[in-house]
DNA sequence: TGAATGATGCACT
DNA sequence: GTGCATCATTCAC
């Protein structure tokens, strides 16, 4: 929380901005974490080094992106659900438009893409990366980055220290969607976010 | 090999 | 407020 997000496109240069909502998954006992089933191919880097990446498709669609954050063998991550970008503008709107698209199947109906062009051009800034799915999207992420180390100040997706936030009120509630792990799970208040932040998710973001 | 199920977001009512 | 798109991952057989 309080850090910066850093997409390094090498075609159209990068997408920055400021985690404001983040939720957290603490090993194999809670029982909302990828690693309730222990070790897996696909959670296999979520038991790596901290500062890895953890990319993962959620719903057979969204791409979700997490950070490793505590010692090898012991498997927590973090996921980011909300970011406020605050360079790159104009390149993540065109990654929202792309990721729609490329959804959505749109097989030339010109029409149909000029729609969703215009809702997301429509879109305030401050909402284009406001949930899990859309900060993948608007960051054009895909779970090919997966084990990316993002502490590292060359890699094309980073996380750095961001000097310019000033103070912030951090409000903690429940983790979104994760009903099925039962409680207490679903009663850990292990999702922070900046009170009063307007990139945070709808519709709990305003709790 | 097969079936169930999501750490979601959008269109529509 | 409800329904749906869409598929990798997972577990049970």
């Amino acid at each position: 929380m309080g850090c910066r997000l850093i997409a390094e496109d090498p075609r159209h240069g990068p997408v920055t901005g400021r985690i404001v909502e983040v939720e957290a998954y603490i090993g194999e006992e809670d029982r909302a974490s990828h690693a309730r089933f222990g070790r897996t191919t696909r959670n296999a880097v979520m038991y790596g080094e901290p500062g890895l990446a953890y990319l993962y498709l959620v719903y057979g669609m969204h791409t979700c992106l997490n950070v490793v954050t505590e010692p090898s063998g012991r498997p927590t991550a973090v996921l980011i659900r909300a970011i406020e970008i605050l360079t790159g503008v104009e390149l993540a709107r065109a990654n929202r438009i792309a990721r729609e698209a490329a959804l959505k199947r749109f097989r030339g109906d010109a029409a149909a893409l000029a729609r969703v062009g215009a809702r997301i051009a429509a879109t305030p800034t401050e909402r284009l990366a406001s949930g899990p799915g859309l900060v993948g999207a608007a960051f054009g992420l895909d779970p090919t980055m997966t084990g990316l180390d993002l502490c590292d100040p060359d890699s094309p997706l980073r996380i750095e220290l961001d000097p310019g936030a000033g103070p912030v009120t951090v409000r903690v509630t429940p983790r979104v969607g994760i009903a099925y792990a039962g409680e207490p799970w679903t009663s850990r208040p292990w999702r922070l976010l900046v009170a009063g932040n307007r990139s945070v998710s709808a519709p709990t973001g305003s709790a």
